[in-house]
DNA sequence: AATGAATGAGTTTTCATTCAT
DNA sequence: AATGAATGAAAACTCATTCAT
């Protein structure tokens, strides 16, 4: 391995060790009681290292998303591609596949959807708000996938598409945050898990039975 | 009418009027970046007098989410007390409920999931805390119960009730946060009625077909 | 007595509730902390009313001390007036004018002496300053003629008497203000009375002996 | 000298260069009136760099306090320990070292019994209300001392010390603080040092000849 | 590459005072 | 005379970001 491999590997884990700090801080206290100083403490850096890596707060909160958001399509891309389950099969792997990425690293999924549901959404620079768009589009993309090959094969009820894979993906977020808000006001405990198996349980009898 | 009345007639009129301007801002820059002067200079008033009618900042947005949450539950609550339904229409009227609510007011219940979704709920002080969760119990008790109905009467799967309206409520609260977030992202129009009339068909069908 | 009469008797009994008020508002809050609506509350008036009787706030705090100062210089005065008096025993009993005003109201001598200390003074009207200085004035002029006095009957030490009043003014104020911050630091009780005992013991024995 | 202890060097000047700023503008305006801005104006420095050295406006104010009288304390203590003084001229020496202090700074000294003295008392957080405590604590301990040791040798009234020593400095502080309002009241010119030089004669004929 | 001291714009909140009723 | 709702100016403090070292 060269030296330039070795840098460039250096940069990298420079870059994780920033976005975790940056993951627990922003967890613990919302994008805006954040501190760039906080983040910095928590990676051991000082703050104008942070702005060697990422150009701003912003894009550094939205990497987070970012990232989150490729590996939710990955997942969901590797069930996609297995040919030999039923479109409903593929539901319920959607549906592991959403248990699995929540359970890897449930900080960060919240942050996901706080970004897409709040205020930050309407701040974000155009370039970033781009690279959103397009790590979101493929996942909805992934999910938009399975629901037509379903409806292809005459088991899915005739919908649009579109509006089913929204409908999925509203769930999706809408659970993990309602049940996280929950947890929150009354100290519940966490029953994402159970709650997205009944959804899911309901979605799939709503797309075969309609 | 006395003096008096007049005088408690018109000092909720100011309350309203306050009300209404800061929607306005609250929607147009979500709550950290909207500003007390600029709420104030909405409503033609000064900003110290927004702090006769509201503590702080915080008190005046959660007052708009707290006012949404008990109509929305006071349209709930209408249709489950109407006796000749059965549960199946009690959750289509549930959905009507939801639209109705929407149409009423996007913005304030857009405001309402971002509050609940967002970080301002870890910073919430603890009497408005209180207030939002008795609120949210109310509507999601009137939610629970339309479904405890359909589960005694045979008509629904048997759940956890809790559960099942959690799962109504996150549906709802996903789709709309969704939606505008779709909205904000890609220009499109508003389709969150739509998207709630297939969703509740999927659910309808999950309760009865499971 | 006619009505005229009455009214100002009505009208000088207002203006002694709302000092009686000031004077708790002041003494728990200090002059900035106070607020003219607190005050107005203690007095159960409203805030406009106490702008009928007092042209500010600093007007309404000076009131009080003006008042106290007076009062301390009619006592003095009474002593002073006393033919059969020797010199010595007029400085006790000047000394027990400081504490029999400071047991009438220790709260409003601390006023005093606040205001003397502070930088409220700094901020003082022309108008309410050539009330303090005149007010001061007369205290202070009865504390000379007494060591005057005792210059003339050579009983004391022959130093310019304006000095020697001033030493027994500020050790007066200097007492009043140590016991009393002593007190808030330390929680001790009040020992104003038997720490001007001994002052004056020393001070006598020094304006004898020198 | 290494890099570090430049640091750290520097960091204590910008302290100073602070609080040189602060005793300017505290003295001119008093608390209240004095604003961070102006501060950081005539520190030639950013609002925002002064919180970087004190945690707020109260702790500034307060450093200049604590710093007096940990000067003092230190000056009164260095009389203390030399050895071959009989009692009454420590005490003329203490009166010296009170000279000397007013001297070397009266605005300061001023502002520490206007702090002493005043409402900011009662509004100080318990950390800084400590550290005063204990500061002042010191220089009453010095002075209780000497006084101790001159009864002790019987050369001054068997009076309880402390209570002695309290009269001595609330004289210094009522002396300070009268002269000053007299000032600012008569516009008179500055006679502290007189004033202090006819008290302590008072005080030593008195301590002796009771 | 890393640092961290300095910046300074931006916002909430308080409260003496006024004035229409 | 009394009210009390409304005013609006003023100030402390925070924190993302920069840049000299």
């Amino acid at each position: 391995m060269g030296i330039h491999e070795r840098k460039i590997r250096e940069k990298e884990e420079r870059r994780r060790q920033i976005m975790e700090a940056a993951k627990l801080v922003f967890s613990a206290k919302g994008f805006n009681r954040a501190t760039m100083e906080e983040i910095a403490g928590e990676a051991e850096l000082s703050p104008g290292t942070l702005y060697l890596y990422f150009k701003n707060k912003e894009e550094l909160h939205t990497s987070l998303s970012i990232d989150i958001l490729k590996y939710l399509t990955r997942q969901i891309r590797d069930y996609v591609d297995e040919r030999n389950m039923s479109p409903e099969a593929k539901i319920y792997a959607l549906r592991d596949a959403f248990i699995n990425v929540y359970e890897y690293d449930a900080m960060v999924l919240i942050n996901l959807f706080h970004l897409q549901a709040g205020e930050t959404l309407k701040n974000l620079s155009g370039e970033v708000l781009q690279q959103i768009k397009e790590a979101s589009g493929d996942a909805l993309g992934a999910i938009t996938s399975i629901v037509q090959e379903g409806i292809d094969q005459g088991v899915f009820v005739d919908k649009h598409p579109v509006a089913l894979a929204d409908i999925i993906w509203a769930t999706y977020s809408g659970v993990v945050l309602w049940v996280d808000s929950k947890r929150l006001l009354n100290n519940e405990k966490d029953f994402v898990k159970q709650t997205l198996e009944t959804a899911f349980d309901l979605i799939v009898a709503g797309l075969r039975n309609l």
